[in-house]
DNA sequence: CAACATCTGCTTGTATACGAACAATTCTGC
DNA sequence: GCAGAATTGTTCGTATACAAGCAGATGTTG
């Protein structure tokens, strides 16, 4: 080694939990979009979230699923055009617009149920099931 | 309790890894643009490597940065705007667009480094330094 | 009741991320 | 040496994410 001593990297950017959080997050978005055709995470959170509470406004939908107000606007008009979700005015307060799972909505939450465990699974088989468990408890710590 | 029964939720979105992750990358992208200003987590990232590293070719920065090359593409010319890189020919690999810091972009590091390491704190606070070392230890298992 | 604050959905602009495609350059194997 | 494969950078289109701003509706307070 004859270079110049090189100042110690006072950052180490592959060690910084920030930008490993990204990786890990598009290491789990490129396997899910190989498990679940036709549907993004945030698309699919989107159906799981109104199969689990049924018909919300559209911000509350965006604040259930860690979206902002124009980001879920953009992904439920787009589940619309791919005629998975409805929506509509609230007759009790002229601001909301609910949303809701049509038939086809349903169906494809089901469907992609076992593809979305399956991208799961994959994201996480570095683990064993013990840190697969920590992991989770200290994430949600986290968020 | 009187409503209909419900079927137990099958997805639990709320316990997905891959809907945690985002969300956790979201919070850290939020804590970040708090403390360095002018400069986004990406962007940090690519001054990080070149100021590790020295210049790159711009598709090895991408790789080295996590991002592919149409990203990179943005990111570089975007830090080129700012000032802080440079980019030229590769004498040797008529292909090659080398990337390096310029003076200003070094000094936009070292002026970040606090910043970027305040907001790393800030993302983990809600753990020990014992939970911290695990989350970093299985979090880089599973990217 | 009215003024003000807050909420909702929408629009706009910027940044990141990725897939697909392409042209030019370099590498590889025969 | 040459054909084919691989690499690099660029372009384009789509999706997400967010800040800022706005109009209209609703909630709160005096």
């Amino acid at each position: 080694m004859s270079k110049e001593m090189k100042k110690p990297d006072p950052y180490q950017l592959s060690h910084q939990i920030g930008y490993n959080l990204r990786r890990a997050n598009q290491r789990h978005v490129a396997i899910f979009s190989k498990h679940v055709e036709g549907l993004t995470p945030t698309q699919f959170a989107v159906l799981a979230r109104l199969w689990e509470c049924g018909a919300l406004s559209q911000n509350k939908l965006g604040r259930l699923t860690a979206m902002d107000s124009a980001t879920i606007k953009g992904v439920v008009e787009r589940l619309r055009t791919k005629g998975l979700v409805q929506s509509s005015a609230d007759q009790n307060d002229q601001r909301l617009r609910l949303v809701d799972l049509t038939q086809a909505g349903r169906a494809a939450f089901e469907v992609g149920l076992d593809q979305a465990l399956a991208a799961r699974l994959e994201t996480v088989e570095g683990l064993t099931p013990e840190e697969i468990e920590v992991f989770e408890t200290l994430l949600a710590k986290l968020i």
